[in-house]
DNA sequence: CTACATTACTGACACGCGCAACTGACGCGC
DNA sequence: GCGCGTCAGTTGCGCGTGTCAGTAATGTAG
């Protein structure tokens, strides 16, 4: 390419990474972009990594658990938010049981984010790799180093929307599955918070796992309980919809014995029996900020300030 | 690493390779071995990418309509699948908009798997760009390159399920998003083999959108054909359970008046209302299969047989 | 003792890029 | 004419690996 230029490699490299405090003239400079163009020039990548010591690419590890349109929305977004900052984003769907370092050995990339934190000897393996910026999503218990998005909100919107539908005594659906702990924990914290500041009695916990009759014990001692339990967040829309399912079983109406509430607003919410009103997340933002968040510190930039706090609605349907 | 030895990088590069037709003395070949454990030693795949021209990265490209947990689930697959044959997995999603071709230039992978086929530009881009193989999963329609995945087969049990319990009228509920065409196309064309088969007239083909009232106009129109339609199979599990609101919203009875499956298992099927009859399709298998063809395509082997087809199960519920 | 083969290993290059240091050429002031 | 500064651009190195060609040392046959 040099060579088609009539210039040394050096001085296309200079035009092409607009080097500054390297003055090189406009004609110069028109003649090596003329030839990219022509022959069409793409910079390799694997060479600048190799060189630089880190790609432009920016990884994300997908947990073990099942992915939903949510997190599939999430990836689209920050796909498109971290181009704009001149990354490259893949996902890497971690396989159970192996070692996630081979990964990142096999990509050097300039960040990887996690959904939760990650143990101290991967943490370490990663800094050994030489990839200097690893964040969490989730679970800032271990220091600054977390996002720390705003989950709380989702707990906080769905016990208020409750509440000021008239509900004072309400219940938790707590998904069984152990691997989304780290999600569930700030949600319920949120609704706990609620509560507190509206002056309601603590919402009553109950495991939920998805499938037919995942809730009915759940179902069942909520309508019990002393006062009853009338409205119940749910961690997500799926257990939600199993929440409606249980009180269909006890012969029960939702939302005139049981109003719920979910999280994610998907697709089979929209059209069950009855619709879910349920919590939306806007990704595409909370994608940006994260995008912001990574190239800010890259370039070594203090990073902004917390992420805008207007990302959740309400959407309102039949069941609360 | 070759310094800590007392040996020549070759020498070090022929044991960790262990290199063909080199002889190799066995007491230096455990000096490098016992070096490169002392010093932690990985070898830099940023470099390896750069010399050998690829990296050992598998790509897949996933498509821009939202993914759904059975894509959630193939990702999972395909990472432990072809981490077994030594690839490094990793998804992109495409972001709307933007060429996919930044995205290889900036991994150079061993091979790309895509959902739908590539235009002739990219795909052209993508050999400049130096990545041999690119497999679509679908759509075969342009060559042997694709893997031409048994996708009609969901749509043939799907048929062959409502034969079964006694329907002769069956109709088609065709996904409204032009996006999933590819997808949705193979699918119906498997209805129709078994119809065609069975004996059975051509299936009732009728759009539907997500939502409430998606499936509405589709619904009246099944019902009201003369002879009735009195089964319909969905292009997936959401779609089917639109159609379920679709009847419940008429007045009329799943699946008394008319009996649905879907495709998929997703969780909001198993506590629906009726609880939803589908098609679940083995991802894992489905999983195994691509890295296995990939993993010969790359040897320069032929490719194995067509994937097993039993890797469809029909999951019984109330719906069908 | 010489000619040749085998063993055990090393030197050097290429991959493509970024960057520091260097080189001619030209203009300007004294 | 000499020194200095600026302009326009080049040479060369290093990143870490895979690999071909080569080369001392040792063994073997005639």
């Amino acid at each position: 390419m040099a060579r088609h230029a009539g210039l040394s490699r050096a001085t296309v490299s200079y035009v092409l990474n607009n080097t500054p405090h390297q003055v090189i003239p406009e004609p110069t400079r028109q003649r090596v972009q003329k030839a990219a163009a022509e022959l069409g020039y793409v910079p390799s990548a694997a060479a600048r990594a190799l060189s630089s010591g880190r790609s432009d690419v920016v990884l994300l590890l997908l947990p073990d658990w099942p992915i939903g349109p949510s997190v599939g929305a999430l990836l689209e977004h920050l796909s498109t938010a971290l181009a704009d900052q001149g990354f490259t984003f893949v996902a890497h769907p971690r396989s159970a049981g192996r070692p996630v370092s081979e990964v990142w050995k096999a990509l050097t990339p300039a960040a990887v984010i996690t959904f939760e934190e990650l143990d101290d000897i991967e943490s370490a393996r990663l800094r050994t790799a030489g990839v200097e910026l690893a964040v969490a999503l989730f679970g800032g218990s271990r220091g600054g180093r977390a996002m720390d998005l705003p989950e709380q909100r989702t707990g906080r919107l769905q016990a208020e929307h409750l509440a000021a539908v008239g509900h004072r005594h309400l219940g938790y659906a707590w998904p069984a599955d152990p691997r989304v702990l780290a999600f569930a924990q700030p949600r319920l914290e949120g609704v706990r918070q609620a509560c507190a500041e509206l002056g309601l009695p603590e919402p009553v916990v109950h495991p939920v796992a998805l499938g037919p009759d995942g809730a009915t014990a759940a179902v069942a001692d909520w309508l019990a309980a002393e006062p009853a339990v009338t409205g119940v967040c749910a961690y997500n829309d799926e257990v939600a919809l199993t929440v409606m399912a249980g009180v269909r079983r006890q012969g029960r109406q939702v939302p005139g014995d049981l109003a719920v509430i979910g999280v994610d607003n998907i697709a089979a919410g929209a059209v069950s029996w009855p619709t879910l009103t349920t919590v939306e997340v806007d990704q595409a933002s909370v994608a940006r900020y994260i995008a912001g968040a990574i190239s800010s510190k890259i370039a070594g930039e203090p990073l902004p300030g917390r992420p805008a706090s207007d990302i959740h609605t309400v959407i309102l349907r039949e069941s609360a």
